[in-house]
DNA sequence: ATCGCGAGTATTTTT
DNA sequence: TACTCGCGAT
């Protein structure tokens, strides 16, 4: 990234001396080597690594930043408190616990926990229709959590009827959590920081214990946390805060973006330092960024330069419809990987987790290996899910909401009655669902049948069975148990045999991270002394299935990243913040996607989006393509998009814009609904003879002097417009020719029967399952040889009969 | 107790 | 469009 030798302003930074010090740092500033810089010259001057505290925003950054460090410092770097807001809330809640009253082996529930255990107590209180769904529950309940209210004066401040019944269900959440011996994301920042405020001698001697607090990406902090930087750096005042305020966007999680803006005011005698000085990108990228953040009133105001020569122009293309628009991704990277690119060097960029879709499709109909960062999450998956709660519950019993998850998965006849029955049974014992099972199975008898007290008796030994020891166990070892013990794969094996083989290979996946997991505990315990984890907080052995479950609870998916792997990454804005790449394509830069139409309520939301459009753009180093499409299906139906607000921003002198005859000819015309087919024919030859150089369907870009690509036929497909924008599209004829098979291929659905063998050019032979839909959209099932099922969309597989 | 189908809803962003 | 949830039938 930068040079070697540090600028002055990042010099100054590095070697700041005690009391708090602000750093702006502008994207690709080389903040992440100040921060490293300044850590490694304060142990090198004697400051002991285990009185440095780094707060990082993500995982995947504190491991970076530590491994940088241990090159430079050695095992001892080791011992620096480096870590997100949690993972530190987390270490210091494992030696706290007493004076919280805490479980010290307490489970973390996540989101989706959370709202298991709302959806209960909902349905428990049998409140009036209409009242709060879940999610509007949590949110009021995350709200009051992070504003240190506790149920009691939730209930007393409630106003009208909405509040009154949040605070009801708080009180009654809280209590489950409680029982379950679980604590929520929140509580793992909340709870910390109460203990702080009521406790000035806990408060002291943490705070004594720091040295030196340093902070990563301190725009994006909320209250919550800053109390938490607060009460941490109390002692010396030695604060050092790295951000940028153009790049705060978490407001929405309830970031707050004063708290840099307004940092001196709150720390007098504070030192400011601005990075403005860009390693990362060529000029045409920065002066696009300049401009648009410059629309901004909120920010303290900054212009990146660079001294790096003038670069390509930042390239706007407009494009049909979502497809398109994908199609223009997928050609462009392939086409300049055949020059020698490497796939690691483009990200695909979106706002919304929807939009990977199309250029999932069309990047896997180029062959082009892609990784998505975010979505539905490897541990979000329903099997990963599953398994992970049987861990659960096998580590702490206590876990009710775990425990109801797989009470009954797979299937072994303990149904909703006599769920109900337990769970009735346990109440009146006070003691959680689970715990009857594994260590009072003997009073299951008193109220249930016979035959449903066996079965759950034989449950309650099975998972004592698994593992009796979570705290010394390896994590690898108790899921292979799990494995060997409940018929779970065999249960998966029971559902649709396509979807079965991607979640036999998840529970590979899940197998293969905990082994990885425990092998990387055992070395770092053996290099380091104690690991990552001089101070011994960690819980149980190193590598334990207690260990495993409180690193995974952590993890974001981000941190997963493989950085090795060559791929392309497909993310969203919001992913994307703090890393870099070489060619970016920041794709639907349109009105209502970007500014997102649930953000478009006053300026400061505005201001959040353009925020975000600007992490987008100051992500590439040497290529930017910012996409727009007239277009987009949206909930099955397509609308017809307006160009961002933010393209109107851009500089002309440093842009060029391609595919323009489509913009104008849309924003003239009226919007026709249903495109004729009949028409299709006429206007595409019309229209797509001027367009298949420069204009839309022809993607090679004029200063481009590479060969381009060997023409696939979708290069002579002609966009369906005219005047009138045509809404939908004729798509079937269309795709035959994507695939580049004959006609015999994808019409009249099929030419494919259930039984026929047949070949893919990646997947090898296999024979078809089964078929479903139909037209463009039908679906083929096919059972490959060696490889299992899959579920394909014929228009797209290329398939062969054989 | 389990399965299947239909209806209704969802898409903003996440440690 | 696609997925999840709930209800009703077996």
């Amino acid at each position: 990234m930068a040079g070697l030798q540090l600028n002055t302003s990042q010099q100054e930074a590095v070697d700041h001396g005690p009391g708090p010090c602000l750093v702006i740092a502008g994207a690709g500033s080389g903040k992440t080597r100040v921060l490293t810089e300044r850590i490694q010259r304060l142990v090198k001057s004697g400051v002991p690594p285990w009185s440095i505290l780094g707060f990082t925003f993500t995982n995947k950054a504190a491991g970076e930043m530590r491994k940088r460090l241990e090159e430079n410092l050695g095992p001892v770097a080791s011992r620096l408190w480096l870590g997100t807001f949690h993972s530190i809330g987390v270490r210091i809640l494992r030696r706290e616990w007493q004076a919280l009253g805490i479980p010290q082996d307490f489970t973390i529930y996540d989101a989706d926990d959370q709202l298991s255990l709302l959806k209960r107590i909902i349905k428990g209180l049998a409140l009036p229709e209409g009242s709060l769904t879940p999610q509007g529950a949590r949110s009021l309940v995350e709200k009051y959590k992070s504003a240190l209210v506790d149920p009691v004066k939730a209930g007393e401040h409630a106003e009208g009827f909405r509040e009154a019944q949040a605070a009801r269900i708080y009180k009654e959440y809280q209590r489950g959590l409680s029982q379950a011996q679980a604590l929520d994301f929140t509580d793992l920042i909340a709870l910390p920081v109460r203990l702080f405020d009521s406790n000035k001698h806990v408060r002291k001697s943490w705070a004594k214990r720091f040295e030196y607090v340093l902070v990563d990406e301190f725009q994006d902090t909320n209250p919550l946390q800053m109390r938490f930087i607060q009460h941490l750096s109390s002692a010396t005042g030695n604060l050092f805060v790295v951000g940028d305020d153009d790049q705060s966007i978490y407001g929405w999680r309830g970031a707050d973006i004063r708290h840099i803006l307004d940092f001196e005011t709150h720390f007098p005698g504070t030192v400011l330092i601005r990075l403005e000085q860009n390693y990362r990108s060529t000029k045409p990228i920065l002066a696009v960024a300049n401009a648009v953040i410059s629309n901004n009133t909120h920010r303290k105001g900054k212009e990146l330069w660079t001294d790096r020569e003038e670069g390509q122009k930042v390239r706007v293309v407009s494009v049909l419809d979502e497809e398109e628009e994908a199609e223009v991704i997928a050609r462009r990277i392939k086409s300049q990987a055949a020059m020698g690119s490497k796939l690691r060097d483009f990200a695909v960029l979106y706002r919304t987790h929807a939009q990977s879709r199309a250029v999932e499709a069309s990047l896997g109909r180029y062959r082009l290996p892609y990784q998505i960062i975010g979505g539905t999450r490897f541990y979000d998956r329903k099997e990963v899910r599953d398994l992970l709660a049987y861990l659960k519950v096998i580590a702490n019993p206590s876990d009710t909401v775990s425990l109801q998850r797989i009470l009954n998965v797979p299937t072994r006849g303990i149904g909703k009655t006599s769920e109900a029955r337990l769970i009735d049974l346990a109440e009146r014992r006070r003691l959680a669902p689970g715990v009857v099972l594994t260590a009072y199975a003997e009073i299951l008898d008193e109220d249930l049948p016979a035959s449903a007290a066996r079965k759950m008796r034989e449950f309650g030994r099975l998972l004592l069975d698994i593992s009796a020891a979570p705290a010394t166990d390896p994590a690898p070892q108790v899921l292979e148990k799990l494995l060997d013990k409940v018929p779970y794969v065999d249960y998966l094996q029971g559902s649709d045999p396509v979807q079965a083989q991607v979640r036999r290979e998840n529970v590979e996946e899940l197998l293969s991270a905990a082994q990885s997991f425990y092998e990387a505990r055992l070395s770092e315990t053996a290099k380091g002394g104690n690991g990552s984890n001089g101070d011994m907080d960690r819980l149980g052995q190193p590598g334990s299935l207690l260990d495993f479950l409180t690193d995974v609870a952590l993890v974001a998916d981000i941190d997963k990243m493989e950085a090795r792997a060559d791929t392309i990454t497909l993310m969203t804005l919001h992913n994307a913040k703090g890393l870099e790449y070489e060619t970016v394509f920041l794709c639907g830069v349109e009105e209502q996607l970007l500014p997102h139409a649930m953000s478009c309520d006053d300026e400061g939301e505005i201001e959040e989006e353009r925020r975000l459009f600007y992490v987008g753009v100051t992500r590439a180093e040497s290529r930017l393509w910012i996409l727009h499409a007239m277009n987009r299906r949206r909930f099955g139906d397509t609308l017809s998009c307006a160009p961002s607000r933010f393209l109107e921003e851009l500089p002309e002198e440093w842009i060029e814009r391609e595919g323009q005859e489509v913009l104008a000819t849309a924003t003239l015309g009226t919007y026709g609904g249903w495109g004729a087919r009949s028409t299709y024919a006429d206007k595409s030859r019309g229209y797509g003879k001027t367009s298949n150089r420069n204009g839309v369907s022809s993607y090679s870009p004029s200063s481009d002097s590479a060969p381009t690509q060997p023409r696939s036929p979708i290069a002579n497909r002609a966009p369906r417009i005219n005047k009138a924008v045509q809404v939908l599209k004729p798509k079937s004829n269309e795709f035959s020719q994507v695939s580049g098979f004959d006609d015999d291929v994808s019409q009249e659905d099929g030419g494919f029967r259930v039984g026929m063998r047949v070949r893919h050019a990646s997947l090898g032979d296999g024979v078809i399952h089964k078929l479903e839909g139909g037209g463009d959209k039908l679906r083929v099932i096919v059972m490959f040889d060696g490889v299992g099922a899959r579920k394909l969309l014929a228009r797209v597989a290329g398939l062969q009969p054989i």
